[in-house]
RNA sequence: GGCCCGAUGGCGGAGUGGUUACGCAGAGGACUGCAAAUCCUUGCACGCCGGUUCGAUUCCGGCUCGGGCCUCCA
């Protein structure tokens, strides 16, 4: 039995799928119009984790994951106005190094990424859905979602009207019937990335897109709906508002669940307005692993607040190679692991830290088999351990994405033959008890980043 | 101002009404030519003030500090 904590419940609850044969889960996907932050990819990570979960409890083919691509919105107009070109080459090139970045940190690719642009007749018809039923009106060629026609709005972010409209920061649009009213559609002129609709050429509202698209691809009611604190209120209470309403009540999910923020040192959220962000392309190219990454940002309880730091990344580290060591062979195993304490971490909402410590216990008891399956459910520990150790840091996505970087993708001076060869030679040194010529050869080594380590096998290098 | 969340050892980070988290770093030991890695041992904790209780880090109230949201934001 999974638990969950239902943002919406504001507590833990059994997960009780509507059909266990398909359990639905959405998920806010980028806005692509630039680079992913780490702070980004906490959720992708987070989701993947949990997908991956449900995934193992009611079977590989019963799960469907969605995760949506906002194609059109104001930012990405101005980004590609801004370059001159049409938003679509903006949205390819950001959508292209959002599936590499999130690629390099294992994030699996969803079941589904629907784009905001290919579902625009699906939102033009909940629209007017909404417009016939009278929870919507025209208003100076924009469509507005009315507030006041939903009793129940408010009940995921828990504020009542009058403290909205006391606390808004934004100047309230004299078109509006009440000032908490919401954007569904808003007029686009021909300079403008638009589509016809019944109220003219125009474009959607950004929280009208998710509800059309969980609508089309997954259902009226989904069992899980996803994404960053931040998405409560407004995005996820109107996406709520929107689909209720066009459903004659029918909820939009059974559980809301928000993942907590990555703050940067000094505890700042990490956010573009805040120019304090760190992006994943940028930490791949300092030459950190996909993998470190990851386990970062499961090292903590995804509903807990991470800062993310240099030290963040090298205890990480060190866990990795702690772990990935006690894959390599020749493994002695010292006793019999159990999976089950791992699944049952994660169950519980999801408890990747607990569950991290669970996986250390088999790795601890040489448990190759239970390390590995406990591994994959996270994510973690899929390479081959000699590749971990010795291989290649892994290409930044940049050099993925555009081909013609990669031609010095290597980035390493010596080779395994290079360092067998120097190795060789300092174990001829040792037999002839030169320890000044091994030392210096180790030495050497070890300032190209090559660590070496003598065991009864002989010695054995990694990198660092 | 309104709403919400958090506060655990040097650091990261779970969990619990009474008993060991775990990891990193530190100390001692084994191993080693010396290291590294590994193994063994070990020190270090629950923001402040009240309350409930036989007993609270854990429940309740208040306070302080930190963070988030209040229609850009994972």
């Amino acid at each position: 039995m999974i638990r969950l904590h239902d943002t919406k419940a504001r507590e833990k609850r059994d997960f009780e799928p509507g059909d266990p044969e398909r359990v639905t889960v959405y998920v806010c996907g980028p806005t692509v119009y630039n680079r992913a932050h780490i702070g980004n990819a906490r959720p992708a990570v987070v989701f993947d984790a949990l997908v991956a979960l449900l995934r193992h409890t009611y079977g590989a083919g019963k799960v469907v994951y969605a995760r949506n691509v906002t194609d059109v919105d104001d930012k990405i107009i101005d980004a590609a106005r801004a370059e001159g070109v049409d938003p679509s080459v903006v949205t390819r090139r950001y959508e292209d190094f959002y599936l590499a970045d999130m690629g390099a940190l294992g994030v699996r690719p969803p079941d589904l990424a629907p784009k905001a642009t290919e579902s625009v007749v699906e939102m033009v018809a909940m629209i007017a859905r909404l417009v016939e039923t009278g929870h919507a009106y025209e208003a100076d060629g924009h469509v507005l979602f009315n507030v006041p026609s939903d009793p129940g709005y408010g009940a995921l972010g828990r504020r009542d009207r009058e403290a909205m409209i006391a606390g808004a920061r934004v100047e309230i649009a004299s078109y509006k019937k009440d000032p908490a009213d919401f954007v569904l559609w808003k007029p686009s002129d021909e300079a403008v990335i638009g589509w016809d609709s019944p109220w003219g050429r125009g474009r959607p509202g950004w929280h009208i897109e998710c509800s059309a698209m969980i609508e089309r691809h997954l259902g009226t009611t989904i069992d899980i709906h996803g994404g960053g604190l931040d998405l409560i209120f407004p995005h996820h209470e109107n996406e709520l508002a929107q689909s209720r309403c066009a459903h004659g009540g029918a909820p939009l999910a059974r559980y809301w669940v928000h993942n907590g923020f990555l703050s940067m040192a000094g505890g700042e959220k990490m956010s573009k307005s805040l120019g304090n962000v760190v992006t994943v392309g940028e930490l791949l190219d300092e030459g950190h692993k996909g993998e470190t990454l990851r386990l970062a940002l499961l090292s903590a309880h995804y509903r807990q607040p991470l800062e993310w730091s240099p030290q963040l990344i090298a205890q990480s580290k060190s866990t990795l190679d702690r772990l990935y060591r006690s894959l390599l062979p020749p493994a002695t195993k010292r006793g019999e692991g159990d999976i089950a304490e791992v699944e049952a971490a994660l169950s519980d909402d999801l408890n990747t830290p607990l569950a991290l410590a669970r996986l250390g216990e088999l790795a601890r008891l040489g448990d190759v088999e239970a390390t590995k399956r406990a591994g994959a459910l996270l994510g973690l520990l899929q390479q081959d351990p000699v590749e971990w150790f010795q291989g290649a840091a892994e290409a930044a996505p940049s050099d993925r994405v555009d081909q013609s970087l990669r031609e010095d993708a290597t980035g390493f001076v010596l080779g395994a033959a290079d360092i067998q060869l120097r190795i060789d030679r300092r174990s001829e040194a040792k037999k002839s008890r030169d320890f000044a010529e091994a030392d210096k050869i180790r030495a050497d080594l070890a300032a190209q980043g090559i660590l070496l380590e003598d065991g009864p096998q002989g010695t054995s290098w990694r990198r660092a």
